[in-house]
DNA sequence: TTTGAATATATGGTTATCCGTATATTCAAA
DNA sequence: TTTGAATATACGGATAACCATATATTCAAA
């Protein structure tokens, strides 16, 4: 049960916001989808996202190699309702990111 | 126009996050005010309080000796949503400060 | 025009956060 | 069983966040 202001303090971080934002709009997404689409370096997205799961707001699946980030079932609803909202509102300016998914070469096929 | 993880990082703080919601949910609320629903030291509030003013999300209106707080009108409206939802989940846990502040002594009778 | 209540700010110190770089781990294909 | 791709973690250093304490400011009543 994760208290508000942890939550949002997860939040706070520009990186950890965009890849939340981008899983949420994309179900799930592997790590080197997330490096790829938001150009940051491997080693700072794994670690945010480790936080983020550590904070109970993301859980992962591993598909061999790949480990698929996506949000948290037990995520509470308020929490998951902030979140919600501010995908709508943000939508416009996560396209570029969601672009340079749809860009990505050698972008590993999601089979289950 | 606040982005949104630096709207976030205004409610990642205890205590920036108890204020925004005692506020949401009294409409104002001066430091005084504040300083006895949380119990938190008066610079402490004030601190806080400025930051928040800073970032856009509280104005304040003077009323003789005492400033009163509120949620600034031009707040977008995906973050007032944001706020209502964790109030709406939050109610319970605010209510002792809630209580605090009706069995607060000498409570300044707001005028206006 | 002085006094006291309400509020704001300055200072210095402590802890938390974030990062780049280097390295470890895991897994599957060769 | 070695190699390479994907992911995770360790280490140090830089910056930001937060706090307690002390002091300044503002205002109204005396």
């Amino acid at each position: 049960m994760i208290a508000p202001n942890e939550f949002f303090k997860c939040l706070s971080d520009e990186t950890r916001l965009k890849t939340i934002l981008l899983i949420l709009n994309e179900k799930e997404l592997c790590v080197c989808e997330l490096t790829e689409a938001i150009a940051e370096s491997q080693p700072k997205v794994s670690r945010h996202l480790a936080q983020l799961k550590n904070m109970s707001v993301l859980s992962t699946r591993r598909q061999s190699q790949w480990v698929y980030y996506r949000l948290n079932d037990d995520l509470p609803s308020w929490a998951r309702s902030v979140l919600e909202t501010t995908l709508a509102a943000q939508s416009e300016s996560i396209q570029p990111y969601l672009n340079n998914l749809a860009a990505m070469d050698n972008r590993p096929v999601c089979c289950n």
